[in-house]
RNA sequence: GCCCGCGUAGCUCAAUGGAUAGAGCACUUGACUUCGGAUCAAGUGGUUGCGAGUUCGAAUCUUGCCGCGGGCGCCA
């Protein structure tokens, strides 16, 4: 947050090599320093410039030439206005701020801009991320939670980073898994339905799990048994066909089973605070894909091989001239004409660029799905989308169990429900332990915001493209590295703030201040830089690490300085006015997180 | 065979090509008679899978191996 300082020093430094007669192109790079204590920025712009002095044929030893440029850099900023000092410690130039008015500047920004303290620049690119895509007729398990939180997460970041930002979902409502549940409802349970909205999602993932049981061959099945199974087979695919026809009883039963998983996820996305704007369904976009296919065809970017009984293809290698296989080929058409996954995604596509004017299109979907993306953009590419450059699939690992892979088919899942469930009686337990005297509403509600929290922190703080084994004790973790650490964090600084009765109008820092007291304020500092990083690079995991640090820094500076009992009334201002500096970041990055700040817990 | 991802402390994981590779858990030892102990401080623990290359500088980039996971024309 101090771009405009450094800047003017960046220009000073570009000065002073020039006078050198060294040319130095580049922009001048500053990072936090790594010395305990102390708060200041560096560089490490007398390293390139030494190299490339070297690299234009001056013998040159770099590294005992970059320390010679440093401490001649250092020399020639003097004591520029607002900074404490500069200093040249081999051959980086340090800076460090004048730390009272930095820290006014950076305790009254976090202060007076509340919660958009943190917030970009408006930017003028249009950002789509489409997430919740789970299958209807399933319930809602783990993995569908992470992908919900990441790309929950993702928008809010890019959001607040100053773009325009569009939530999608993309519920697959049609497809064999759907049919396969409405057949063995139709055929089984006609007319049964569970009452509550979980209750009729997780009976609905039961009947899935029977009845690809019942289609599935077996070893040493007799006569009797294998006639069965295909004449099952054959209704299924009947039913298929008969949705695919239109027939009003099976679009009447299509239609209602596939409301009661919307109410469910309707119902899930509202306890993980996550408002979509606009749903695409998979069945909506099957009629327009096809005509897609015939524009392709019509460019001579697909080949229809469909004379020949073959499905309508794209070598996208051989389009783009590659010689090893990457790209492969890819089916856009079966050679029956019904569409395809990549048919659809094709199709949707081309209206979120055309309808909704979306400049940059990110997908958070699992990493199984790749090599579709890759062909997906490709093909867009070939097809003209400039956007196409600025699609990207936010791949991310499976979520597994200790003991293997989880299955809808098979009914191997653990329900996100449950979990959340079972977050919120361990905190009530920790709560009837540490805070008894916590009214039953008030127990409600932490119980809510600090299980669900521990949970989204969970997925959330490792790298997207890593699996996670989900174990309770680890998903549900309650100390250490997790959610309840930070939000106690946010707690005892709100604690605080009540009890003093409110914060002053301003303060002075015109004191010694406690090398804690320095971090704590750094790290505050840092807040808005690591929101752009983290939506440029569209990673929430950045923010996740950084929270922690900054509950981390608040927790030492707690321990070591007091704030009520502050040796002088000054020194007391200052500290209040910090302690909501810093419980305003911090509730501002958990929001960005998705995981609520409690008041009290 | 080809493509993608991963390999970091006993375990789980961080680390815009930069300064001494950091946290949590576990283990060991401490903390003002609390501005809320769901806390803090300290200690033990590393050949960043292996080898080569690029660079002033590599956990990070390139390349060859090894190991794990995923994917590869009519599933989604």
């Amino acid at each position: 947050m101090f771009d405009d300082d450094l800047n003017s020093l960046s220009e000073s430094i570009k000065k002073i090599f020039a006078d050198q007669g060294l040319h130095f192109a580049d922009e001048i790079k500053w990072t936090p320093t790594p010395f305990a204590g102390q708060w200041g920025m560096g560089t490490n712009a007398c390293f390139q410039a030494a190299a490339a002095e070297a690299r234009s044929g001056k013998k040159v030893n770099v590294p005992a030439r970059a320390a010679e440029l440093a401490q001649s850099v250092a020399n020639g900023l003097g004591a520029p206005p607002g900074f404490s000092r500069v200093a040249a410690d081999k051959a980086y130039v340090n800076v460090y701020f004048d730390t009272p008015s930095y820290a006014r500047r950076v305790v009254n920004a976090a202060i007076g801009e509340g919660a958009n303290f943190g917030r970009g620049w408006p930017k003028s690119e249009r950002v789509m991320v489409e997430y919740a895509q789970p299958n209807t007729h399933h319930s809602f398990h783990i993995g569908h939670a992470r992908n919900a939180v990441l790309g929950e997460s993702l928008a809010r970041l890019v959001e607040f980073a100053g773009f325009p930002t569009v939530r999608a979902s993309y519920p697959g409502d049609i497809g064999l898994g759907v049919i396969t549940v409405m057949w063995a409802y139709d055929k089984f349970y006609k007319g049964q339905e569970p009452q509550g909205v979980h209750e009729r999602g997780q009976w609905m993932l039961k009947v899935y799990a029977e009845a690809t049981a019942m289609l599935e061959k077996k070893e040493n099945e007799s006569p009797e048994e294998a006639a069965r199974r295909e004449g099952y087979e054959t209704e299924r695919r009947e039913m298929y066909r008969k949705w695919d026809a239109g027939h009003s009883e099976v679009r009447e039963l299509w239609r209602v089973t596939r409301q009661w998983s919307l109410d469910e996820l309707d119902e899930i996305l509202r306890m993980l605070g996550v408002k979509i704007d606009v749903f695409f369904f998979e069945s909506e976009v099957d009629e327009p894909s096809k005509a897609i296919v015939n524009e392709l065809i019509a460019r001579g970017i697909a080949a229809d091989e469909r004379p020949t009984g073959g499905p309508v293809i794209v070598k996208i290698d051989e389009e783009l001239g590659l010689k090893k296989e990457k790209y492969r080929t890819a089916v856009i058409l079966r050679s029956d004409g019904t569409t395809l996954y990549l048919t659809k995604d094709l199709a949707l596509a081309k209206q979120k660029f055309e309808q909704y004017h979306v400049d940059r299109s990110v997908y958070v979907v699992d990493v199984r799905q790749s090599l579709h993306f890759q062909q997906a953009f490709k093909i867009l590419e070939l097809w003209g989308f400039p956007q196409a450059a600025k699609c990207h699939h936010l791949a991310y690992g499976f979520v597994t169990l200790p003991e293997g892979t989880m299955s809808s088919r098979r009914g191997t899942v653990v329900l996100f429900k449950d979990v959340a469930d079972e977050a919120y009686r361990r905190v009530q337990s920790v709560i009837a332990e540490k805070n008894p005297t916590l009214s039953p509403e008030q127990r409600d509600d932490v119980s809510r915001k600090v299980g669900l929290g521990a949970l989204t922190y969970a997925l959330l703080s490792v790298d997207n493209n890593r699996d996670i084994v989900f174990e309770w004790d680890a998903a549900l973790n309650f100390d250490g590295r997790a959610a309840p650490y930070i939000q106690n964090a946010h707690v005892r600084a709100n604690s605080i703030i009540r009890k003093a009765g409110g914060i002053p109008e301003s303060a002075s820092f015109d004191y010694s201040l406690d090398a804690a007291e320095i971090a704590l304020i750094d790290l505050i500092s840092r807040f808005p830089d690591t929101v752009q990083q983290a939506a440029l690079e569209y990673k929430p995991l950045h923010l996740a690490t950084y929270v922690y640090d900054l509950a981390k820094a608040f927790h030492s500076f707690y321990h070591v300085a007091d704030v009520i009992q502050a040796e002088t009334a000054q020194i007391r201002e200052a500290r209040l006015r910090l302690v909501a500096a810093a419980k305003q970041t911090l509730g501002n990055a958990l929001r960005l997180l998705a995981i609520e700040a409690p008041e009290v817990m």
